[in-house]
DNA sequence: CTTCATGATTGCTACTCGAAATCAAATCTT
DNA sequence: AAGATTTGATTTCGAGTAGCAATCATGAAG
């Protein structure tokens, strides 16, 4: 099987960006692996933040993020507390201090620079980044971690007026409209 | 200055293909620098296989540059020569087994996801991707690192008929047709 | 010819990752 | 209900890496 010039084109550009993004990563005393452990605290649900969740989503081993999780509670970025639903499982948190850092996520710059080049019409890029990158996950046999909303257990107005209007078919839980926006370790797409 | 969240979503993309990229270059024992290392040698022409030039590229220490060539040295990958042009320089080849290296690189794996999902018409998006590095790198202070032909001290045919034809107004060497495509540490862009 | 800049390497230290072992809780089997 | 298996989290350990600083050699400049 052969590849386009462009294809590879692309593929080294966007090695190289991330190298990029890498080397800003350096600020604050976090690491790349920590910035993504907090990039994706940030935007996962409750049911989705948990070492578990996390080593698969960036597909490492559990050990790893268990002391990359260390680092960022011992930074104060992080807080871990006892699931109620699972008692072996744990439910991790975004302090107040890591909420504050993810605004000055190093890749915010990167995106700036897209934005620069671009001058705002990107839906096709996008169109394609996801396409792409939903391949190479399925390729890799990994899960997809999509929004909420979109996911075939999504039940939406279950309880309008509620502050959690939504529910999860497959927790059998209630959510709320933040919830159902955040991505999800569950997430099956609805179109299956 | 904001962000748009198409920007956004984009660079957490390419974040993410990324890190599956780097899971696929755990294959055949070399890390994901020594990877870099690699495809850079590839693609470098001959007055920028120096571990200078490598640590200039992808921003790191020269130190830790000596380092990760030792491994592919040691791997049999990457040859040391002493530099004819300056005493203190040393010129790093791919051996056979680097090149053969090359042709399985992990990148091609994230290019082939590329083509599939875009079905061929990249133009534009490469397009972007160009202009959102070169901005990056611009605002990160590095060089651009561009291909030799398109410098402003590239002197385009000036032995017709040589094997040698053009010509590096810089170093004053001279270029095969190979060499002019291949990427200088030295190149600045003819549109100064 | 002395001084300074540049290229490469090597100690050293700190850190990071992944594999395997361990322990606890949940789930499945029968 | 009891035992076996799976799943979640952590710890320990070892290999490898990165970055800093020091060192040494060569080249360039005054």
């Amino acid at each position: 099987m052969k590849v386009s010039p462009e294809a590879m084109e692309a593929a080294h550009l966007i090695d190289r960006l991330e190298r990029l993004a890498r080397a800003g990563e350096q600020a604050g005393g976090l690491n790349p692996a920590q910035w993504e452990a907090l990039r994706y605290l940030s935007r996962a649900n409750r049911f989705s933040r948990t070492p578990a969740a996390l080593a698969e989503y960036f597909n490492s081993t559990r050990g790893t993020v268990s002391r990359t999780l260390a680092s960022l509670e011992e930074k104060g970025y992080v807080t871990r507390s006892a699931s109620r639903r699972d008692g072996r499982s744990i439910e991790l948190s975004l302090t107040g201090a890591g909420e504050q850092a993810v605004k000055h996520d190093p890749l915010i710059a990167i995106a700036k620079h897209i934005d620069a080049a671009t001058g705002g019409s990107l839906v096709d890029v996008l169109q394609r980044l996801r396409q792409t990158l939903r391949r190479a996950i399925a390729y890799n046999g990994g899960r997809a971690f999509g929004a909420c909303y979109t996911c075939r257990h999504f039940r939406a107005h279950m309880r309008p007026r509620s502050a959690t209007p939504h529910h999860c078919g497959l927790l059998d839980e209630p959510l709320s409209e933040t919830d159902s926006r955040a991505i999800c370790v569950e997430q099956e797409p609805a179109t299956a």
